[in-house]
DNA sequence: GTGCAGGTTCAACATATGTTGAAGTCAAGT
DNA sequence: ACTTGACTTCAACATATGTTGAACCTGCAC
């Protein structure tokens, strides 16, 4: 069911810039790549709904993790306007198992160098010396 | 101790472009910013011990999980040339820290989205509405 | 309906992370 | 000593991620 509300509120690029925490160019810059996604007024100004800086706050985290904001705009793509938790939790195991893998390729690679065993040498060989 | 071992290899360019997985111009941008230090010839040329390929493949690892250049050259800083298991330990521990927090926070965030309640929305006062 | 804070686009700039090409030098085998 | 492939630096280019400024347009409060 859906919980009477009423129209819903919609948020200027400043708005979202001082929710979120960035500059209203960086908003911009977002919404272009398609991180965050605007309605148009009649007068051409961008409107957001109020996910977009829920959007744009996972979004720099995610960064900050490794991804890059086309990996991230394809994460969000499936994000209906106003997302539910169930939209969200999908979002985030698909997130959430992209930065674990990266996470263990680096720390597999960091016990190779810790063990000693020269794994990451395998190109120099030393018969011959 | 130290065990009895003949004067190190060096490795040129090309050869840890090979051992490393990256090409020769990466190999030498890695050298300007830090991630690993050549020792030159007396013609000029660039020689690298064999933790050069090894400082590179936990290099473009630990850049998939976030961390700068600059980051990275930071933590490689009081890395000797050819490393102990324990020097690689340290470095090791602070590249985990450093990216498991920022997994950590994007988790948390995460989190907050799918409990619905709004906690990104904090901005979004709706008592007058 | 006027004023003006804030919106628009576009181009230029800035930084990070490399790659490519030119012009010249080195090293290693013969 | 020559040759040749690999090395050097430097500048230009390329992509990602934004920021800034100019020139112009909107929305809202008065």
């Amino acid at each position: 069911m859906t919980v009477l509300t009423g129209p819903p509120r919609t948020f200027s690029v400043s708005e979202v810039a001082v929710d979120s925490g960035v500059a209203p160019s960086a908003v911009r810059f977002y919404d272009t790549h398609g991180v965050i996604n605007a309605v148009r007024t009649a007068g051409n100004q961008r409107r957001f709904d109020s996910s977009a800086a829920c959007r744009i706050q996972v979004a720099k985290l995610a960064q900050r993790a490794g991804l890059s904001v086309r990996e991230i705009a394809a994460l969000f793509a499936d994000l209906s306007a106003d997302p539910t938790p169930d939209e969200w939790a999908d979002v985030a195991r698909r997130l959430v198992t992209e930065v674990e893998e990266r996470v263990r390729d680096l720390k597999a690679q960091l016990a190779a160098m810790e063990s000693g065993t020269r794994l990451c040498e395998i190109g120099r060989d030393d018969p011959a010396r």
